[in-house]
DNA sequence: TCCTGTCTCGTACTTAGTACGGCTGGTTTG
DNA sequence: CAAACCAGCCGTACTAAGTACGAGACAGGA
């Protein structure tokens, strides 16, 4: 990227002054924007300013909004790691999943986003069609891989939309729970988040994230012997 | 409910006249709104409307528009069937995650909240409580419990958020999915995406829904083997 | 009857998305 | 080289939405 200072740069091709705007400049901008402010702070305007450019300079590069939201998407999309072609499908597999949560927990605020786009851009696609390739290539039927990538999918955004729930939250989250669980502990209600929470959630050594690795071998390992069953 | 008319109502208990806004009849309301032209369509200004009343009436009953959210996920919530009490865990959780995901397709717009919110209500504390109580009573450890949760409700909420994406659509996103891929079709790209989609996708017989069922006796399966090794 | 608290509402301020049309500076063309 | 053009940028302003403030209405109790 350019050099820049509030949108005023001097380029590497040597125009001085502005820089120019683009559709890239914008959506970038915008997940710079998001990770820094929370998504629902990527207003219009926050995002000129950001550009060093007024509101409806955007809409020469964009339609509107949700085509931004779309492009931001995008390109976290097209930060997941593929399935590595050299490994077997499951090792493959695992590796991508891995690599979404971890892009997910880079950018938390785009969890919600991910699966309920209508309209997909070239990095999505790619995306899909590699995990697809990759499942088939390891010798799965469309029926299984149908089932192996929506089951998968399912757990891995589920999961980290959880994860990203805890994140915003942090502390402050575990601390009203607790004390909404207290104030109605002396009824000797909610006797079983008590005990789960102080025997296990506060002690050290508890790791929500650890329950991703769980989650996600006891998916491969059945995929797998379903497909051990259909040869 | 008392028959309603747009606010006027003659009550069961004999008083004429506008029915008392409630916290209650608010959220009711909301959720019933939201079913009706989806969630984002949900205004305080609608609101006020659909219960025959001025908008800044419903300030004097709720916060504010985060707390109406929080009371529309808490009802969503009560909706659920607990995990009955006369099973084993394996088939008492089979049956509460059957009915999230039965509940959350009547109540699409839903699904993005029901793991965001950070301010649980009643409904919401007191089933988390009965799920804990149903795995701790079926033998599993605290450890195991924790897993288990985490692991079926990332799994049950990811498919519904997939689920929901395909209901707002419907048609529309099959179709403009292909239209996408096949203008890359040309190139050669996204033959994997091609395959599945022509091959599998659009035959009869395929339902993405499919999945859900097979997802989630994978993981009950994986969870079972583990309780039984950890005796 | 009057007082007081509760509910409701009228008005208006603020933030957000974006339609419309004008200005400008660089590029093309006769 | 000047005139025409045009893409990109911005000023203005409209609409929708959340909500602060304080006044009116009405019921129940003193």
């Amino acid at each position: 990227m350019a050099a820049t200072d509030g949108g005023r740069t001097v380029d590497s091709d040597g125009t001085a002054g502005r820089t120019r705007l683009t559709r890239q400049r914008v959506i970038d901008a915008a997940v710079a924007l998001a990770d820094r402010v929370g998504i629902e702070a990527v207003t219009i305007r926050a995002l000129a300013g950001e550009l060093g450019v007024k509101p409806m300079s955007l809409y020469h590069h964009v339609p509107g909004k949700e085509a931004i939201v779309d492009g931001v998407v995008d390109v976290v999309f097209s930060e997941i790691d593929e399935p590595p072609s050299d490994l077997p499908w499951k090792d493959a597999m695992r590796h991508r999943c891995h690599s979404v949560r971890a892009v997910l927990r880079r950018h938390p605020w785009a969890t919600p986003y991910m699966e309920a786009r209508t309209t997909p851009g070239p990095a999505t696609l790619h995306h899909h069609d590699v995990v697809l390739g990759c499942l088939r290539g390891g010798g799965l039927s469309l029926a299984l891989t149908a089932h192996a990538y929506a089951v998968l999918d399912s757990f891995v955004y589920g999961f980290a939309l959880q994860e990203s729930a805890l994140t915003f939250e942090g502390e402050s989250t575990v601390v009203g729970l607790a004390d909404q669980m207290m104030s109605a502990f002396r009824d000797g209600a909610y006797e079983h988040m008590v005990e789960f929470t102080t025997q296990h959630v506060l002690r050290p050594g508890y790791a929500f994230g650890d329950s991703f690795a769980f989650g996600l071998d006891l998916l491969l390992d059945g995929i797998e012997a379903a497909a051990a069953a259909e040869r």
